[in-house]
RNA sequence: GCCCUCGUGGUGAAAUUGGUAGACACAAAGGACUUAAAAUCCUUGCCGCUUGCGGAGUGCCAGUUCGAGUCUGGCCGAGGGCACCA
């Protein structure tokens, strides 16, 4: 409903609008579905899309379907597979082992929010790390760019620019190289670090469970089952964070790069990622809170590198780790040096021209895993020859489409059984075709691009079509794609720009807007949920079950609408009882369209009511212009009221359009009637005129109600409804203003004067009043503060 | 723990740059029309005396200003994001 109301408004200013629709049909929704009720994917998707075709039709949505896309077609997958091979040549695409979260009974890849208490969602089993080959699309080389372009998104909500900056997560410090003692194959270990300058205050080295070193440990069945503790712990989001630090000490030890006399034990430690930086971090208690929380257990130096301030010589760190500025002491040559302006910059300095380490940046953003073992998805159009070497598949080989009529209640992917399937001939040698999917998102990361060219058969898109449509001017959707999607978008317009004079594109979405969801109460009895049509109430508290009022049905919280808790209204239903208008009305009406909405009955009606009261608002308005046919060209009273009315409503809803304040919108359009109804008592004397700013104002109410407005419009008689009315600034210049009075800073009386009146004439007319006297009675007049047609306000004393 | 956003009547909410707080609606109460209902329209909305007027008032405490829902600092509360990121 935003968007529509938006495109329309867009139409009617005179723009091209493309207003397109599509599916995002790929993926594990129907797959599970079809699965649990023994149907193909691929008829229970087209099922869903017809169904839900069919109520944004009956929504009257002005979307062009001519565009429609569906990614599940190999119309459209084709497509993706040749910009796979195109960014596989470019080098953004590769294959790695890499740790993933595996469900040991149902045999695949879970995706973390598929992992719920360190199980598997469907199967239950407890989920365990394993490596696996998996392909990844390389979006750590934009991570610069992906950070950088956010600031010429001016308008997207800089909540959302957050969040993608934090994820991006750039840091700047320095690598450094660490001798080490006590294994002859060990030399050096590398660490990243952002607090070179604390390096006197080292105390230990940690490194990760998964680091190279590990190998030297395999047989020890201590550092064996420390490991497994570790991997328990290692993947679920809520467990981490409670995961107390553990550490296994090594026989090996590391010298303090600026200090070699210094030496420090190496542990394994737990809270140390392999895929972050090097999988190694020196320690330093005193200046970082994981370290000290570390060192306390096992009973490590805590040495004080940071003062506070100069005078603080025997500043000691206790419980609490000292994060914050001052001066570096205790390091020899780095002391007094300011922190962190100086002591960061100055050391990674120092550390270069030692040739111990370099500066460096690093980010958080990690490459994009795009494998699935799933059958419902994007084939990858890649294959492997018998000595496992990978072989693209040719252009005119694709599309790999999928198989279709098989079977999925099978253990791990269904592909893997696709004996048939998986062979392929390239060049005359025989492949076997990779059966790992694409990972849904990326079927969304350039569909945008598809809609400019929805029937291009040899190209995904053309190129023309492209620089006269993208970027997208206004992208609307949910702000829980804040960072996935909306990440993944982006990175994927870079992938293709790259290496591509022609494709110049680099932002997809030049505005963007996060909607609301549409929310309803639930309602449960003996642990079932219920839908809003199966509860009854008299009261709107208590709610009773409609086949047996005598039980009772807890309500809960209000809720985003979803299928699994079954508090959803069907839009059809909707639709069939109070007509497409209503129901947009009220979508709109009741909060700004960034928050949710919460479904109600009586919102719902009273945006009926409000639609209904218009058309009849509409007959009689009708009757009047109709019955004063005669000509009268004098505007009178009524007409100059009307004509001022109409181009302030023109103003405002225009304002309101622009800057997506849909909830005032519908107020305007209350003023409206409110004022129409009242005006169609007066004597209109020249009824064109009347009727001209009737016309505008109904043009201008089009993008919301465009049903009804249609309708009065054909009415009138109206042929032209697409334009949008021009502002006549004549009747916005307002003759007389109301002149706000203040004492003392306190609002004591509204008097309504001449605009552009002089501060002279207004205190006369002040002296007048008598209702202001007894604030002066007896007092002082200091100053006078006078705002040109808003407001004088006397200070007394 | 870190980061972000937001706190306005019984409810959803308005309030373009600091300048009439609560537009517009929902719910409630009262009234008009009607035999009655529906529909429609009007009034009320916190505290005090009750034509009218006075007072308090945008989470709390302070500050800047002639003037703060709006700006600054601190606190309290709610929601969202990230999370051993070195």
């Amino acid at each position: 409903t935003i968007g529509d109301v938006l495109s329309r408004y867009k139409i009617q200013k005179g723009f091209n609008v493309l207003h397109p629709m599509g599916w995002d049909s790929f993926g594990m929704p129907a797959e599970n579905a079809a699965k649990s009720n023994n149907l193909d994917p691929k008829i229970w998707t087209e099922e869903n899309i017809s169904v839900m075709k069919s109520q944004l039709e009956k929504l009257g949505l002005s979307i062009d379907w001519d565009r429609e896309i569906s990614t599940c077609s190999p119309k459209y997958y084709k497509h993706q597979q040749k910009f796979f091979l195109d960014l596989y040549e470019k080098g953004l695409v590769y294959r790695k082992e890499n740790y993933v979260n595996w469900d040991p009974v149902d045999k695949t890849v879970l995706a973390n929010e598929q992992v719920i208490n360190g199980k598997g969602w469907r199967s239950g089993a407890t989920v365990e790390r394993k490596k696996l080959n998996q392909w990844f699309f390389n979006i750590n080389k934009f991570s610069d760019d992906l950070l950088n372009d956010l600031e010429s998104l001016e308008n997207w909500p800089s909540k959302v620019k957050t969040m993608q900056k934090n994820w991006i997560g750039k840091s700047f410090g320095c690598e450094l190289d660490f001798e080490i003692q006590g294994n002859s194959k060990v030399n050096k270990i590398k660490c990243f670090t952002t607090r070179p300058d604390t390096l006197f205050g080292m105390s230990f080295l940690a490194v990760s469970v998964d680091h190279p070193i590990a190998k030297f440990y395999k047989d020890d069945k201590d550092f064996e089952s420390f490991r497994k503790e570790c991997s328990k712990t290692g993947t679920t989001e809520e467990s981490i964070a409670q995961a107390e630090k553990l550490g296994f000490k090594t026989n090996l030890t590391a010298i303090n790069p600026l200090d070699k006399s210094k030496e420090v034990p190496v542990y394994f430690a737990n809270f140390v990622l392999m895929d972050y930086g090097f999988g190694a971090v020196f320690g330093c208690p005193a200046h970082d809170q994981r370290d000290l929380d570390f060192a306390l257990k096992y009973k490590l130096e805590i040495n004080p590198v940071v003062k506070p301030a100069e005078e603080d010589n025997n500043f000691k760190v206790d419980k609490i780790a000292y994060t914050g500025p001052g001066v570096i002491f205790n390091s020899k040559f780095l002391d007094n040096l300011k922190v962190p302006e100086e002591s960061i910059i100055s050391t990674i300095e120092i550390l270069e021209k030692d040739k111990i380490g370099k500066k460096k940046i690093n980010f958080r953003l990690k490459d994009w895993g795009v494998s699935r073992q799933r059958y419902w998805g994007c084939p990858i159009p890649i294959a492997y020859t018998k000595k496992k070497e990978i072989k693209k598949v040719p252009i005119k080989q694709l599309p790999i489409k999928l198989p279709e009529n098989i079977k999925l209640n099978v253990s791990g992917n269904p592909l893997d059984h696709q004996e048939d399937w998986k062979k392929i001939i390239i060049d005359g040698e025989e492949c076997t075709l990779e059966t790992d999917t694409l990972d849904t998102f990326v079927d969304s990361s350039w569909y945008f691009l598809r809609f400019c060219s929805p029937k291009n058969e040899n190209e995904g898109f053309s190129i023309d079509d492209v620089n006269y449509w993208m970027p997208v001017d206004q992208y609307i959707g949910g702000v829980e794609h804040a960072i996935l999607h909306l990440l993944y978008s982006r990175f994927f317009t870079k992938a293709l720009s790259y290496q591509n004079n022609e494709f110049k594109i680099s932002e997809p979405f030049q505005g963007l807007f996060t909607q609301g969801m549409v929310c309803h109460e639930t309602y449960k009895i003996e642990n079932q949920w219920l839908n809003p049509e199966e509860v009854t109430s008299n009261n709107g508290k208590d709610y009773y079950l409609k086949k047996d009022t005598k039980k009772k049905v807890i309500v809960g919280p209000s809720e985003s609408m979803s299928k699994s808790k079954k508090n959803t209204i069907d839009p059809e239903k909707m639709v069939e009882s109070y007509g497409a208008d209503s129901v947009r009305f009220f979508i709109l009406s009741d909060s700004p369209p960034e928050k949710d909405v919460q479904w109600s009955d009586q919102g719902m009606q009273a945006s009926y009511k409000f639609t209904q009261k218009f058309w009849n608002l509409n007959t009689e308005l009708k009757k009047i212009i109709n019955r004063n046919n005669k000509k009268n060209s004098k505007e009178n009273k009524t007409n100059v009221e009307m004509s001022t009315f109409t181009n302030q409503i023109i103003k405002k809803i225009t304002y309101n359009l622009e800057n997506f304040h849909y909830n005032v919108i519908v107020a305007n359009f209350h003023e409206i009637y409110n004022f129409l109804n009242k005006l169609k008592q007066h004597e209109i004397s020249n009824i064109e005129d009347f009727k001209q700013n009737y016309i505008n104002i109904l043009v201008v109410m089009n993008p919301v109600l465009p049903h009804l407005i249609s309708e009065c419009l054909s009415e009138l008689e109206v042929k032209n409804t697409s334009f949008w009315p021009e502002i006549n600034t004549k009747y916005l210049e307002e003759k007389s203003v109301n002149i706000v009075i203040q004492i003392n800073g306190k609002k004591r009386d509204l008097i309504n004067c001449d605009k552009n009146i002089s501060e002279e004439e207004l205190f006369e007319k002040l002296k007048a009043k008598e209702g202001l006297r007894k604030y002066f009675k007896g007092k002082q007049i200091i100053k006078k503060i006078y705002v040109k047609n808003k407001i004088v306000n006397f200070i007394l004393k």
